[in-house]
DNA sequence: CGGGCGGTTGATAGAACTCAAGGCGTGTGG
DNA sequence: CCACACGCCTTGAGTTCTATCAACCGCCCG
């Protein structure tokens, strides 16, 4: 982890399309001068389970993943968050320790923006405090989703669904690839599975030419099939 | 379902409680005349899964359970709510539709309160705002932990952890015994299993001394032993 | 060149699901 | 008042799914 020189939220673009995209331009400059940026690098921490957060975070680059440790002490991943999107705001804003880890996947540079600022724009800003709002119970409804699919799913079913939402999250590179490379030990953590069983459910959609993977690559071949699949009617 | 009289939320006890607990006299009575009521009858539906709602809803007495029907039809119950609890807030605020189905468990009266008069309320009353976010993100954290236990723990394991949020949600009588009758399949599709392995997993506990069952009713024998299960370290 | 990590496959054991059957209790209709 | 039906509960047996353990490969890096 690295301190970096803060940069303009105003000139964010990704702020458009999240909460921010509701704050004055003053709001904006407020937040610019006064969070901190820091560059992490692949596997570093930002904060563990546990921890009492300061603030919220937001990313202006990179991938971080956001997992929980269960009590087999295995990795839970709840959600990978990219360019634009925030976390840690649910620590915060309920006034609880943070539920999940959040470490670096993809080298991020990351901005921290105080409770204070937080708390004072949703006094002064009730459009923020809606968006943010919308935001919380939007992940909360993904969050109910995965539950009844997680004891309603097949490995194989959960996997299909998996490599549709990356393809939604991180779109296809030019060759037709979907635009993330994630070891299949932090895939079978999304899945909620052991890796071996993992690379089973793999094999086997690449063996009904559904998919086809290059090292880390993963290309869909049939996605109607694979949407079919996913919706647990195979 | 019966519609009856308004009750005035500001006789409510279970408010205080609630996140109506920052709201003024005048706001509380505007609620009161505005909102309406209705009796429901055990089985009776609330609201299915896809409806999009015109306002959310608070128990004034008696539990309701709302659940996913999952890909296989089978459904996942994600929380019992009960008197004082609001729910249905999720989908007004996400403006989507709503993305359970809730149903009447014990005959229950539940005030209906119109988007209108929640979305004023965020707008000119910043605590109540910052107490819905907190209600939200707390439900986020109980579903992120949800979703981890799902993952990673047994069905009996599982089986425990319910019984102990049973008692801590609903209490016990004068007998001893858990507030809350629910039938087996009731708990199945909490636990996300099915029924007979749900029955397992009690018959196992209840051979090993830990609890005891009368009908519907269960008995806590041995807390500590029944905390050790659920935590997972067996 | 050796070691370690990530990926893969096989074998096996254990967990959980499904189907089937039977018991118990309650309420209803004859 | 009894017989019966129905819903709920329970247990058994067989099957399927998934986890675990072990081994091996290929590759990259030091």
């Amino acid at each position: 982890m690295k301190k970096v020189g803060n940069t303009y939220c105003q000139n964010c673009k990704a702020r458009l399309s999240n909460v921010f995209s509701n704050l004055t331009l003053e709001e904006l400059d407020n937040i610019s001068i006064n969070k901190s940026c820091h560059l992490y690098k692949k596997g570093e921490i930002i904060y563990n389970q546990g921890n009492y957060l300061h603030g919220f975070y937001c990313i202006e680059q990179g991938i971080v993943k956001i997992y929980k440790i269960g009590p087999k002490g295995r990795k839970q991943i709840i959600k990978l968050a990219k360019k634009g999107d925030i976390f840690g705001y649910r620590s915060v804003l309920s006034k609880e320790s943070a539920c999940t880890t959040t470490e670096v996947l993809e080298d991020a540079i990351v901005c921290q923006i105080s409770s204070n600022i937080l708390f004072d724009l949703i006094y002064s800003n009730p459009k923020f405090s809606i968006s943010m709002m919308k935001l919380a119970c939007e992940e909360l409804g993904e969050a109910n989703s995965y539950i009844a699919n997680l004891a309603q799913k097949s490995v194989k079913e959960r996997t299909a669904e998996l490599i549709l939402n990356l393809k939604n999250d991180f779109g296809i590179d030019e060759n037709g690839y979907i635009g993330i490379s994630l070891t299949r030990e932090d895939m079978s953590e999304i899945v909620g599975t052991a890796t071996e069983s993992f690379i089973r459910s793999l094999t086997e959609l690449k063996n009904e030419g559904i998919i086809e993977t290059k090292g880390k690559k993963i290309k869909i071949k049939d996605e109607p099939k694979l949407i079919h699949i996913a919706k647990g009617l195979e």
